[in-house]
DNA sequence: GTATAATCCAAACAATGTTAGGTAAACGAA
DNA sequence: TTCGTTTACCTAACATTGTTTGGATTATAC
């Protein structure tokens, strides 16, 4: 299928490898300490090298808000589906605020991040993703459960979206507004979810 | 009270003047295009001029932030208090997202703000400031109008958390991951506080 | 074996935030 | 008024940034 040639191989270790030391400095010294010039002193390159495997600064970012979005995935499928749909939903909330936590400047790189500039999409039309996709699965099954109902302008899509904002609203709160503030973040987390759910299970 | 002299009273207004062609630049160009040589350029002052009125840069935004929060609590504030609790709240959480639409780049350079570094201070004892303080004392009322019920666990600081979550969620979404998405937000915005709400009533 | 393409670097460029040092004006007190 | 001090402001420089240019070296393909 895919054959790579030795270069080939070794242009993708390389580029990994930058991508792996730029994720190292993020999470040693935030965003400030991100510099091409850094990433270049610790693969041992010139700061021109690194032209050969990525277009910019900005291309190096983009694919460390992929890997983010990777990583958040692995999250989410870590919570077993063989929960009830309520509770499914719930400890999808809480491992995306988990995931947000324990990845502070890794999750608001990817959070800040504006959407490339493109002609505007439905939402319906819209490719979910695997990320928003699960979601939408998880919402479907609490449907079908009959724990969740829809009504006439606030459907699948609705909800799922709300279930996303309630969630990254929690997760960049805390790391954002409140990250000096001392709080039972977890529990509040869980009733907030729970909250809604029974909101709009009525 | 507050005696001003000349040298004093133009030296605010000049700052005034400086954060204003700041925030003009702000949202003709977006956060790359605010420098302090674009701001110097356009106020006829050399760069090493503005430290005059600023320390930095840094002071700069902090005090742009300042004017956000500002700015928000204008528009939350202009919803009619006279509106039925459930009401209140929910306009109160559109207006919080109408402000961020408005003034996209300017919520963002504060909602992507870190807290300064401080000691952790619990939840209860900060001093909640005037934009959470109006949301606390709308879910306060309508706690006593009987709309809301806490729960152990779950009280009255927990649910104006939820609620900023969701809204500051909202808003967020629509800014970053959705800007190029068509959708009906306002109505599913709407809905989804008020699912919240329906959640928490019961 | 040779032409072509992939790697990589030194050096320079333009732009950034910030500091040093100095000038001139405005001010406060005698 | 006069004199010392603070305020206001600028030129010039510095250290860093991301990026481009042009060329050298190396690996690959024919």
């Amino acid at each position: 299928m895919t054959e790579l040639t030795p270069r080939e191989r070794r242009h993708a270790r390389t580029r990994q490898e930058i991508l792996d030391t730029a994720l190292v400095i993020l999470n040693e010294g935030g965003p400030e300490g991100l510099s091409l010039r850094e990433i270049a002193r610790r693969v041992d390159y010139s700061p021109a090298g690194l032209y050969e495997y990525f277009d910019s600064k900005d291309d190096i970012i983009d694919a460390l808000c992929l890997e983010a979005d990777r990583r958040l995935l692995s999250y989410l499928k870590s919570v077993p589906t063989t929960l009830p749909p309520d509770e499914y939903l719930v400890e999808l909330g809480l491992a995306y605020v988990r995931y947000a936590s324990n990845n502070r400047d890794h999750f608001l790189l990817r959070a800040t991040r504006l959407a490339p500039e493109m002609p505007p999409v439905p939402f319906a039309e819209l490719d979910p993703g695997e990320t928003f996709g699960l979601l939408l699965n998880a919402v479907q099954a609490a449907i079908d459960a009959g724990i969740i109902h829809t009504r006439e302008e606030y459907g699948l899509i609705e909800i799922a979206y709300s279930m996303w904002a309630l969630g990254h609203g929690l997760a960049t709160l805390q790391l954002t507004n409140l990250s000096n503030v001392e709080f039972e973040y977890e529990s509040a987390d869980r009733a907030a979810i729970q909250t809604f759910i029974r909101g709009v299970g009525s």
